[in-house]
Formats: structure tokens, sequence, C-alpha cells
DNA sequence: CGGGGCCTTGAGTCACTTCAAGACGGGTGG
DNA sequence: CCACCCGTCTTGAAGTGACTCAAGGCCCCG
């Protein structure tokens, strides 16, 4: 995590997710409203007409759509500092549920366009927001289209390491916020294969599961080797 | 295709791809320089160091990354009008190498920065542009994620059919322009099971391959309905 | 014509899914 | 405080879709 001051410097480059600086984070809040929403709850659907963008000030939510017979995928999971409110043709093209209790700002997309039109600095740092997730969106179909489920679980418990109010680097204890259900649909999985490669995993000695929802990682760097991910290609 | 003009007035809500105004566009051509690139021509490597920003004026260009075992997913394809050069911490993130013979313009990242800093017209341009490869990403998730071979197979030549060079609406007749590795590793699936998916959708009367180029659709609908986001059939 | 990519097909294997049952664990009410 | 209960998670067994390996066919190009 380096300084968001020059780190916007470097349009579709940056190291970084939250990196609108302070006065525009200010200047967002006070242009929005502030809401909580409890765990499981729904924030808006896919298809319904989009008024406005999102700022996730604390909490975790979901973004998934729904496939005709039910099937679910969940597109990303934003965490704190996130934004979203992704539209096309005026309709919200996910649907967004909070995955445990989460306070949001709410930003009336008129407003949003005022000062998005003026204010060249906001503007890029949308772009730039926008690329990072782009990266993610693109990590994430790596996973799906080339590992297998044992490997795509345990890039997804790295993945989570990059929260720290998740991960605690010391102890190597990574706290895991959603259901079995919300991992499996989020890794194109069932949640059977997603329990059998955790018990997988564990038996290897890559991880060790303290409770269902507190998973120690003895040695993340090995976890990684594992998944077979570069993150930085040599 | 709608008019840009005021399709950018919908910030993450365009329904368009290419939605910077002409005048822009002049602008970013001026900055850079024209080149061009024979099939299977990379263009830069995952890791490079990022010097410049890409604009697809004619052609297909392929975005990839490569994993530790040599393994290759596509993320994107690339068509006339789309840009590309996304990078973090000054190395490019994907792999882009040319489908066919394409030409293309190259602007230097400090040139294109300059401009994004003052110009919020071009930011905000930006922006969009970058949702709109998010929705495409997220798009491509859920195919990897929920769809079997066969239906990733149809959802791609539906999504072929957008490319008006590609498809012809009034004969119905589609041309890939890409060799079956490069659908297999862009459907994380082998060559193997596309073609077999190929055979399986001829079977049903839901394509008909005139070469193995050259696809007809007799029923777009129909393979839309099949494709449409559902594993079994309604 | 002949060579060499590229594409298709076949047979066997394996990973993941499906279906079904059991184990855990947090929350509630007695 | 305990017992129960229900949602969640894990495990087992059987079925299946996709992968691997191997061979053959197509077609462009020399």
């Amino acid at each position: 995590m380096t300084e968001p001051s020059e780190a916007s410097a470097s349009p579709f480059g940056c190291d970084i997710a939250k990196l609108l600086t302070p006065a525009k984070q200010e200047q967002l809040l006070r242009a929005g409203t502030q809401f909580s929403c409890a765990a499981d709850g729904t924030i808006y659907r896919e298809g319904d007409a989009a008024g406005h963008l999102y700022l996730l000030d604390r909490g975790i939510v979901r973004a998934s759509r729904l496939l005709l017979d039910g099937n679910r995928q969940l597109v990303s999971f934003l965490w704190s500092g996130d934004m979203f409110g992704l539209s096309e043709a005026g309709r919200y093209v996910n649907s967004l549920e909070a995955v445990c209790d989460s306070v949001l700002h709410r930003i009336p997309i008129a407003a949003m366009e005022a000062m998005l039109r003026e204010d060249a600095q906001l503007a890029l740092g949308f772009a730039i927001r926008a690329a990072h997730e782009l990266r993610t969106a693109q990590g994430h179909i790596l996973c799906l289209g080339q590992l297998d489920v044992q490997r795509r679980v345990a890039r997804f418990l790295l993945d989570c390491t990059e929260q720290p109010e998740l991960f605690d680097r010391a102890s190597g204890v990574l706290i895991l916020p959603m259901k079995r259900l919300d991992m499996a649909d989020y890794l194109g999985a069932t949640v059977e294969a997603v329990a059998r490669a955790l018990t997988r995993l564990e038996r290897e000695g890559l991880i060790r599961r303290l409770t269902r929802r507190d998973i120690l990682l003895p040695d993340p760097e090995a976890l990684g080797c594992y998944a077979g991910w570069a993150r930085q290609p040599i």
C-alpha cells in the first residue's frame, strides 16, 4: 500500500484500490447519504433502475448474477472502501447483498455525473478504480478458467489475506466472513467441492481449520506456490 | 450503437464501447504513433515495463496471462476501436498478441497522463470504457463459472456476432478469426472439448459448419436461448 | 503431390457433481 | 443451564462431463 497522492499519477497502473484523495472522498460523502444493511440484506437487484452509486464504508458485500435455473455466480466481493453500482442502459447489471452487517453511502447518479464532468481529478480516480476492478476480475477469470477447485480455494484464501480486518499476519489466522455457499458460487463450484478442497488442503498441511470460519495459514508462501500463481511473473 | 455524444452522460451506465467523441479520438491519435502487427505477433508481454497505451485501429488482439505451469488463459479479445495497456506498478499485467494482421496506435503513458489530468471529459470517457470492460469481464466470469463447455462455446459464438466485420446478419454466417486453441484458452477448456462442443451443437441443429472457420447460425435466437444463462435446459 | 499445421474423433481416466446422510454449533425456549 | 433444533458444514457413494493420450482427416502452401 503506497500513498494515494502520487499513485494516481499512473493511470491504469496504480497499486492500490483506495485512491481518491481524502478531500475527494469527503466531497463524495457530503453528496450522499449513509445507511446500513443487515447481513444477507439486499442493496439492489440485477435489473433494477439504477439511481445511485454506492460506497462501502464498513462491512462486506457480494455482487452476483442469477441464472435462469436459479444458479448464482458471485462476480466479486466488495470490501470497505470499495465502490459499486455498475449499470447498463439505466439498469444495474448485478445483484448486491450484504455478506455481514454493513454501513454504506449512497450518492445519486445525477449528482455524481455533475461532479465527474467538471473534475478531471475525480474522473481520473474513477477510471483508475475501474481499472483496478478490471485487473481483479481478470484474476478471477484466470482462476476459474485454469485452476482445479483445490487451487481455486487456495487462491481465494490468499485473496482474503489482503483484507487486514480478516487476516492477522502475525498469527497467520484468517477469518472467513462468508458462508461456504458464497465461496462456492464465487469459485464456480459446489459447497461439497469447497469442503473437500479445504479437507485436502488441511491434510496436505497447507491450512489448519481452527473453527469452520477461522483458518490458520502456517505458510502463505507455500500456499501461493501451490496455487500456481505468479503475482509478479518471472 | 447509439450516439456517443450523450451516452457519456451516464457514467458506468453506457450501452457502448466506443464513446470518446471524434475530437477526443483525434487528439489521442495525434499524440501517438501508428504501427502494424502481423498475425501471432507480440505487442507486449506480461511483466514488461509499461510505457504506452494502445488503440486498436483495425484487426483483433488477444490478451492473456500465463500460469507457472505454462497454461494460458485468454482474458479477453480486443476488437477494432478497443483500447488496452492495463498495467500495475509500472508493468503490464497481460500479454498482448495479434490474432490476425492488425493496425494499432501507441500513445506514451506520460502524454496520456497529462491529457487525462486536465481534461475531465477525456478522463470520464476512460472511466466509462473501463466500466464497459468490467461488465464484459463479469460476463466472462459468469460463463466460466456456471456453463458447461457446450454452452460456453454457444455464448462465445453469440459474442462474436456482435462484431459486424465477423457476422453477416442477413446470411447468418459467422467468420471465426481465431484458432481453436485461442477459443479453448479463452473458454477455459481444451481444443478437443471445443471441437466436440461444435460437433454436438451441429448435431442439435443450432449451428452448421461451412468450413472450419465459417459457421452458419440458422437461428441465433435459439442459440441464445440454449446458451441462456442456464446450466440445465429449461 | 507431399508436408505440416490445424482440427476432429475415439478410448480410458479422473475430477467434480449429484444425491444422501451424518456431524457440528449457535440460538432459543424450557 | 441444558436440550433441542435448524441451518450450515462435512463426508460418502455413484454418476458424468471434461481431460489426456493417441490416431486419423482436412487443408493450406510449398
